[in-house]
DNA sequence: AGTAACTCGTACACACGTGTTCGACAAGAG
DNA sequence: CTCTTGTCGAACACGTGTGTACGAGTTACT
């Protein structure tokens, strides 16, 4: 009768352990398994179990749980003035997001169903597309191509920047300016 | 003694039929096992590992066979003139061959060690890097990032398109033009 | 025609990951 | 303090993929 509406203080503490854990595990290597994932979090495999059904819906948490966290960071960017301007600022800051949790986004994929995947970047993908929209109709950003593609044009090329870091042939500190000066030249209307 | 310095022709098409069904394959799903691989090609499991030591060494064979019969194709572009129209030219011809392999390079990166990966790319890319550097000296092409940079922002565009029609949001037909109009924007000099 | 090369199916050994069950034990909540 | 809730390790069942071994049958070279 008794029912117990919250967790127990214990319980919380290992579910957020394994989020974290499972974020960074998975953040090293997109198939790490639920072992490996419990390890780094100090806990057995199977309290693993205890709180998510599935591997699934474990990656699909930790998944939620990083988006969520950079998702606030996010919105405190400023996005008035200057389309171009802005968007040199929403890149900066989405940057690093990216580039950490891009192996996380790949176990994602391999795992949770691709309208999940889009449900779970909503969110910040809108502020994006609001700024592309809002500089279409200013006049600085092009208009012969859809707004869809440039944001995936956007969105490539913090992948591509990432996998280049990871090949040695770029560094971190370079990233953003590489991405900010390649983007708005490919945003800019042609003349 | 009378040792038979050539495959024989029975084992010739074995190799042929396991080589293009492993490409065939390994497009649609990038971790196809052997054994769906052997049935394509209507072998039998072992008689791939009669031919290939490893999967890894299947796999390899198999890129460096896509690889090397794209190549031979792109070799015929003609790069001369304006580095804009040949580049244009250039992603005309290589497009196709990057949106139907992509799977099959993800199956790659699992299995292949980075450098071979780069290795087998050696030969195209050496010719695309070449026309960059030609568009750099004749102005055409901006010269504040660096050409191995320029490579990367084509192909993540390129790979970035064929996520797109994946998601059904881009037909085959729109990409190349996209993303020349995309990259020429990208790679022009920055007033 | 004879011989070596090749192919096939089945079966085995092995490794790895997932998800569940069990019983003993610790820790939080009332 | 007591009782519920959570944790732990070990073990099990299951599935999947890899690579190897064997024996019998078939195909191509000479």
């Amino acid at each position: 009768m008794t029912a117990t509406p919250t967790k127990r203080a214990d319980a919380q503490r290992s579910i957020e352990a394994i989020l974290e854990a499972a974020i960074s595990a998975l953040g090293r290597n997109s198939d790490a398994s639920v072992s490996e994932i419990a390890k780094a979090a100090g806990v057995g495999r199977v309290t693993v179990y205890g709180h998510f059904p599935n591997r699934a819906d474990l990656v699909e948490a930790a998944m939620r749980r990083a988006i969520d966290d950079g998702h606030s960071g996010l919105e405190a960017v400023d996005l008035s003035g200057d389309p171009r301007d802005a968007l040199a600022r929403l890149i900066d800051s989405s940057w690093q997001l990216v580039n950490q949790s891009r192996s996380l986004l790949i176990a994602a994929q391999d795992v949770l169903p691709p309208r999940k995947i889009r449900e779970l970047h909503a969110g910040p993908a809108e502020r994006m597309e609001r700024l592309v929209e809002r500089g279409r109709d200013e006049g600085v950003f092009r208009t012969d191509l859809s707004t869809a593609w440039l944001v995936a044009v956007l969105h490539s090329v913090m992948h591509g920047a990432a996998d280049e870091i990871a090949a040695g042939r770029l560094t971190a500190d370079e990233a953003a300016g590489h991405i900010t000066a390649t983007v708005l030249a490919a945003f800019t209307p042609p003349s």
